[in-house]
DNA sequence: TGCTATTGTTACAGATTGAGACAATAGTAA
DNA sequence: TTACTATTGTCTCAATCTGTAACAATAGCA
């Protein structure tokens, strides 16, 4: 029995929020002379966890390790399978595939988000893409299938997810400001909140460390840097 | 190309909750001859959405429609592959697969966790199990595979879960009384709560209808009747 | 008419949160 | 040196929420 390397029928996508200080971003790739564009995605090896997968694919396309990287929701909706949109990427780079090639099959996704440091990453294409880049949230592309869709249950997950996975620290450098940390906040929530509630709110959780304050060259008050405390054990 | 009926590598899984008015349950199947026990589940049609398949899938095995069924995460570790174990099965069932069949391949679980009323329910056992039971969650039996974990994260979402998805009113009738409200989220957080404290707390959600009291020919105040109050638009 | 078990409601203290006030800078301008 | 400005770290006060307890109101029974 044929045996190919990839598990049929299953891939993933991740959505790769990244912070760029003002805005929350997301990294959309290009097909190559097809118009397309769309989130970040693979398929799983035959010999491969499933996170594996997503975490390979994540570090092939951005080059980043060790990211905070988690799976919220499987798309598994029949309206997923055009198989006419997977052709076209495949002729635009001039493969030819034999009808029934397991790429033209219907696909269920499984959807992670990632949280990175927009500042330490180079968005890498890869053989398939043209360009890879950064959007604001609000303002992406028209994406194929149901990619949409998919950040848009990213963005919810992450509302609900705020408190519990320290969603506003890993989209920072290691070091950061509570002005910083606020306007993660606020991107994502897309409200505002009162910066001294928001202060202490913060402080209150007792997870940061305080360290030496950051001079800017502004003319007022240095605010301190802090950072996401690890544990001793 | 051979197209069968169901998406290879893909299967699903549910959790099915059910609550006795002292513990919660969760629903339990055992495979004919083999002493091995499951969490019922299946397969995706190629035609299917994959909620529908669970969702299918439920029916055939309680009878029930209309219920409450999330998705919640999806397994996909390489261990999980053990065809040794679907060999057994079919093979107590008089069923000789050839080597390589699809239900020996390695397979990814999309997990649903379902919320039912217990009275309402007779268990099914379908053509491949014996049998179809009932458990405590904290007296389940030795299940396959990874099938505890599942469990396990079931629960975690569930008391994630509680407050958004209605997770109490799910497991009891239409009508119910603040005590089986309070009765369910106790079993579900494995915590007590305060009387007042909970009744409050619900009250204040303004979520609820007071109906005529249950005079249960007790000899104290009878309680008032409850239910989930239907918005009209 | 009491008695008991249970329920609905209210009262009160402590904790949390929203909103504002105020003092403490870090640089700039006078 | 001395204002002056923008921003930050705290503190205060009131409003709200939560944990706890008390109390009144039954429903059936002796």
């Amino acid at each position: 029995m044929e045996q190919s390397t990839y598990l049929r029928h299953i891939a993933h996508d991740s959505v790769i929020f990244g912070f760029s200080g003002e805005k929350l971003h997301i990294l959309i790739i290009h097909y190559r002379e097809t118009g397309l564009s769309a989130l970040p995605g693979g398929f799983v090896r035959w010999d491969e966890d499933l996170d594996d997968a997503a975490r390979r694919n994540l570090k092939e396309r951005t080059g980043l390790d060790n990211i905070f990287l988690e799976q919220f929701h499987t798309f598994g909706n029949v309206q997923r399978y055009q198989p006419e949109v997977m052709q076209a990427i495949m002729t635009a780079n001039k493969i030819t595939p034999p009808p029934g090639h397991w790429m033209l099959d219907r696909f269920i996704s499984v959807a992670y988000y990632a949280l990175i440091n927009y500042k330490y990453v180079t968005p890498q294409p890869d053989a398939l893409s043209d360009s890879c880049d950064w959007y604001p949230v609000d303002a992406l592309p028209e994406l194929m299938l149901d990619h949409q869709a998919i950040v848009d249950k990213a963005l919810e997950t992450l509302r609900e997810r705020w408190d519990k996975k320290l969603v506003g620290v890993n989209l920072l450098p290691t070091k950061f400001t509570m002005k910083e940390l606020q306007l993660v906040y606020e991107a994502i929530m897309g409200e505002s909140i009162r910066r001294t509630t928001f202060q202490r709110k913060m402080l209150k959780l007792d997870i940061f460390e305080r360290h030496e304050k950051q001079y800017t060259g502004k003319s007022h008050k240095a605010p301190y840097l802090y950072s996401f405390r690890v544990e001793e054990v």
